[in-house]
RNA sequence: GUGGGAUUAGCUUAGUCGGUUAAAGCGCCAGUUUGUGGCACUGGAGAUCAUGGGUUCAAGUCUCAUAUUCCACCCCA
């Protein structure tokens, strides 16, 4: 028979990693509270069309990379690949456009792409993202940046680099990509596959590419964000002035593009260089057509999506530990058949007053049972033989200094764990 | 989808020119005079050598395919 081994792209996070992923969550949903955000859990799976509609057609997410089967019912049902289409469509499916503006959303999902896996990149993945809905203002596009960049500051994170772009509306786009066709048509024959087929699809994404004669022949291609029509350079604009408001350091890089469709105006990027290729650990950007394609009356919105993964290979590199779990408190080694009962008894009030221990339930050796114990990192021992039982009195071991004290059983759950107890 | 490296015990690895019972460290379990951990010592369990073919008297070792993993292209978080 076949070893039976976690899908490609898969993998199982064990308890002595898990506190690195709680504290991560932990700090990432307090600070969205902070800032007004509230959770929000959406499905797993959507209908196919969400992502179709949502991310677009035409990107390489949705045509090659979803994971799309039918259920037994004949629906198309597609894994989500990200957050915000099912966000948007959950937004528009329950009214949100009628709670007070802006409405703040965040979220902490899976996501999962059919990709080949390398550094910083998996099958199933994990995202933190939030989402704001009805501002159109410039003004929550830096208050979300600046919410990010408090998130890397709790951490400790620093030499991550805030990179912005404006990527304009479909007004100015529309005279940018005839702009751009133009200065590219001449050596269209020169470029790659992909490009010649972005140039009908998407001339906008040939900016992107990374192939060097590609590059080469884009390198003097105006940028969309120089061709910008009056609104959205007024919003690139007032962004800044907002990020310098918040004193929020970043550069202005005029080769983000994003390749989800829904992106207008400001897009944004948290780059490492710690994370191999995929340094970017988190990316976002306003997305002010995306309700209205889901047929919605038009609201804007804006949001990121960071990947934890990423995230975690970032703090893993600048040395950053997370803050661990507490050790055990108090281990009862037991002797006997009366011992053991006496340690059931005192484990059930111990647990009553909210002191973690542990009782041998092995029949073990008294010895054993200390080891056992010791390599637990449990902070107290408390031993429950014949001795104990007859006087009802036990030594409590403070199994970090080896000192001992006498203490009463009965008494036991009146001791006050959450200070050292002198010895 | 396209390249390149890797795969031996739970983990990290050794394994000569193809040669008979696959080795070590860590970890796990137990013991070192019977009720006290960390150190030391002793012993034990644990491996279809990733899977499936092929070459050979003989394959962990050579060869092919597949899978997985790592890295890169592409794309994205």
């Amino acid at each position: 028979m076949a070893k039976i081994t976690a899908p490609k792209g898969t993998r199982d996070i064990l308890p002595d990693e898990i506190y690195k992923w709680q504290y991560v969550e932990k700090t990432f949903s307090e600070l969205c509270e902070l800032f007004g955000y509230r959770e929000i859990r959406i499905p797993t799976f959507e209908s196919t069309e969400v992502f179709k509609r949502g991310v677009g057609d035409t990107t390489d997410v949705v045509q090659k990379e979803m994971y799309t089967f039918l259920d037994k019912g004949g629906r198309s049902i597609s894994l989500r690949p990200e957050g915000t289409a099912g966000v948007a469509r959950s937004f528009i499916e329950n009214g949100m456009g009628s709670l007070p503006a802006p409405v703040r959303l965040f979220y902490n999902i899976t996501a999962f792409r059919y990709e080949n896996v390398q550094k910083g990149r998996y099958r199933e993945f994990h995202q933190l993202g939030l989402e704001a809905f009805g501002s159109y203002g410039p003004e929550i596009d830096a208050e979300i940046i600046s919410l990010l960049s408090a998130f890397f500051e709790r951490l400790g994170l620093n030499s991550v680099k805030i990179r912005i772009n404006s990527i304009g509306c479909p007004v100015c786009r529309k005279d940018y990509n005839a702009k751009l066709k133009k200065h590219i048509e001449p050596n269209l024959t020169n470029m790659c596959k992909t490009c010649n087929d972005r140039f009908e699809k998407n001339p906008l994404r040939i900016i992107d590419c990374k192939e060097e004669k590609c590059k080469a022949i884009t390198k003097d291609a105006p940028a969309l964000i120089d061709n910008l029509c009056s609104d959205c350079e007024e919003h690139l604009k007032e962004l800044k002035k907002n990020l310098d408001i918040l004193s929020i350091s970043y550069e202005i890089d005029r080769n983000i593009v994003r390749g989800l469709d829904y992106y207008t105006r400001t897009v944004f990027e948290f780059v490492s260089d710690h994370v191999g290729t995929q340094g970017t650990i988190c990316g976002g950007g306003r997305y002010d057509g995306l309700i209205e394609e889901f047929g919605g009356t038009s609201t804007p919105g804006i949001g990121f999506a960071l990947g934890v993964e990423r995230l975690l290979m970032e703090m893993e590199a600048q040395q950053i530990a997370a803050i661990q779990p507490k050790d055990p408190m108090v281990y009862i080694a037991n002797l006997g058949s009366e011992g053991a009962d006496m340690a059931k008894k005192i484990s059930a009030k111990l647990r009553k007053v909210n002191v973690s221990c542990q009782v041998d339930l092995m029949g073990r050796s008294l010895k054993a049972q200390m080891k056992y114990a010791s390599k637990m990192n449990f902070n107290y021992t408390i031993v429950l033989g014949e001795e104990e039982i007859k006087t009802g009195k036990a030594k409590i071991r403070n199994m970090k200094n080896t000192t001992e004290k006498e203490i009463i059983l009965s008494d036991i759950d009146l001791l006050d764990f959450s200070k050292e107890i002198n010895t």
